[in-house]
RNA sequence: GCGGGAGUAGCUCAGUUGGCUAGAGCAUCAGCCUUCCAAGCUGAGGGUCGCGGGUUCGAGUCCCGUCUCCCGCUCCA
């Protein structure tokens, strides 16, 4: 019977233990969840963002961007960043209840008296989420600049140049992946909420009056997304924000959720943004934003649906749904194209003989393929070592292949084995990734 | 940030009321064995017990500070 993950301490251990996540600054005593990506993290996160990008770039109405994460501090005030990020909050020193000092009526809040038990209040202190950092030499006011709090503003002040650029007309979409930073009041689960986080947001521009169409289409398009990474569908949903979760800036959203062994968490965001954010560069910086129709010869500003995904989140989410266990082996059942090595290549035995041919196979099969190759210990527990790391294909150098030049195939989810004549294993692999 | 719990080898942990040179299993590496699914044999490497200070003849063990992790709150554009 094949178990699902249970606790995130299992995977956490195997990440660290196989190369896949590491804790920041670890030999200092760690640095609060800031998490490093090893050498088989970073190729799953490539495979993941390389995945998304040609979904959301090989069409021809998505341009792609990037852009700084030092952004003109106008635009956080723009996008209502620098008023909505600061909750001041106030604890009760008695029950240790905490408060929003702005929703708490002025009278109690002066009296300095908690609601819940009468215990006393502390001082209001402020909580902005954004990172601050200083631009130049001189830290004064005048030179704070913020580290992005999320991606999306870049793309929305670059809507002009790209479309003038590209001479792309409405509706299409900007995409773009890169970092934002987080002041989280509490983060944790270890990659799932960071302070420092990767992004894979599209913005896609529409006449306004279409805008629920297409916010329902890349529902479908993001949820599908998510489905052809491999990912179970019975652990993943839509879960609608209601009308007092919508943030500032949405008509409509919706969450695609997954189910992680600490509950159902969201993992990527489709928000109908309407002409919020164009509304606001426009006031702000005074430069128009209005898209003009040579069809219908008007003037008017776009709305926006965003797609925005979590990259950290969405490879914990691999990792989580392809972790599996019967009571004896432990694998992670990757799809084959998010898979950090797909090939490993094995002699049957640490033999001269077995060695030599094992080598010829693995040179030939690294030139396409991401592939490794192993020979300590028995062949069984090679392909455990392989299991635990996700990589789909065994193949084992056996003394049949020496004379018949056929090698062992073994498939990593059903253990199940057939014979390939070497020189066909290019073939044999070449539409499995 | 608050409350509770916890930091000893790469991982999971043991370490008695403070007392010999800090241990085990797994993992790793070398060698042997093995003609297809880990845990068979021999050997090796690896720890200033999170970090800093204090008490003591003596601290992994007691005290203080600090950092980090886990659970719960608060928060989540």
């Amino acid at each position: 019977m094949t178990q699902d993950l249970k606790e995130m301490a299992d995977l956490v251990s195997l990440c660290k233990r196989r190369g896949f996540i590491f804790q920041s600054s670890e030999i200092y005593g760690g640095i609060n969840a800031c998490w490093d990506y090893g050498p088989l993290g970073i190729e799953l996160k490539r495979n993941i963002k390389e995945r998304w990008w040609r979904a959301m770039t090989d069409r021809e109405d998505i341009e792609g961007l990037d852009a700084a994460i030092l952004m003109h501090p106008k635009v956080w005030e723009a996008s209502g960043h620098i008023a909505g990020f600061v909750d001041p909050l106030v604890d009760c020193k008695k029950c240790k209840e905490r408060f929003r000092a702005d929703k708490l009526e002025a009278e109690v809040l002066a009296s300095k008296k908690c609601p819940k038990c009468g215990g006393e209040l502390t001082e209001p202190r402020q909580f902005n989420l954004m990172f601050k950092t200083f631009m130049g030499p001189v830290e004064e006011d005048a030179a704070i600049v913020y580290l992005r709090p999320e991606t999306a503003q870049g793309i929305y002040v670059n809507f002009l140049n790209v479309h003038q650029s590209t001479r792309q007309k409405i509706p299409f979409g900007i995409a773009q992946i890169g970092k934002a930073f987080r002041n989280e009041i509490t983060p944790g689960n270890f990659i799932f909420r960071t302070r420092e986080f990767e992004q894979m947001e599209m913005q896609f521009f529409v006449k306004p009056g279409s805008d629920m169409e297409w916010f329902e289409k890349w529902k479908e398009v993001r949820m599908k997304w998510h489905e052809d990474n491999g990912i179970r569908k019975n652990k993943l949903r839509f879960h609608e924000h209601g009308a007092g979760e919508l943030a500032h800036y949405a008509k409509a959203a919706f969450d695609i959720e997954y189910e992680f062994p600490f509950g159902w968490q969201e993992l990527e965001g489709i928000h109908n943004r309407t002409d919020f954010d164009l509304g606001r560069h426009q006031q702000f910086s005074g430069k128009k934003l209005e898209y003009f129709s040579e069809e219908s010869k008007e003037h008017y500003l776009p709305y926006i649906v965003e797609t925005s995904a979590g990259c950290d989140r969405s490879l914990l989410v691999t990792l989580v749904d392809a972790y599996r266990f019967d009571g004896e082996r432990t694998w992670l059942a990757f799809h084959p194209s998010l898979a950090p090595y797909k090939v490993a290549v094995f002699p049957l035995m640490k033999k001269p003989e077995l060695s030599e041919y094992t080598d010829k196979v693995y040179q030939s099969l690294k030139k396409r393929f991401r592939t490794t190759t192993d020979s300590t210990g028995s062949i069984g527990k090679r392909y455990r070592r392989q299991d635990e790391i996700g990589t789909p294909f065994g193949v084992t150098i056996d003394y049949d292949t020496l004379t018949n030049h056929t090698v062992t195939v073994r498939h990593r989810d059903s253990m199940a084995q057939e014979r390939v004549p070497a020189e066909n294993l290019d073939q044999y692999f070449q539409d499995k990734f």
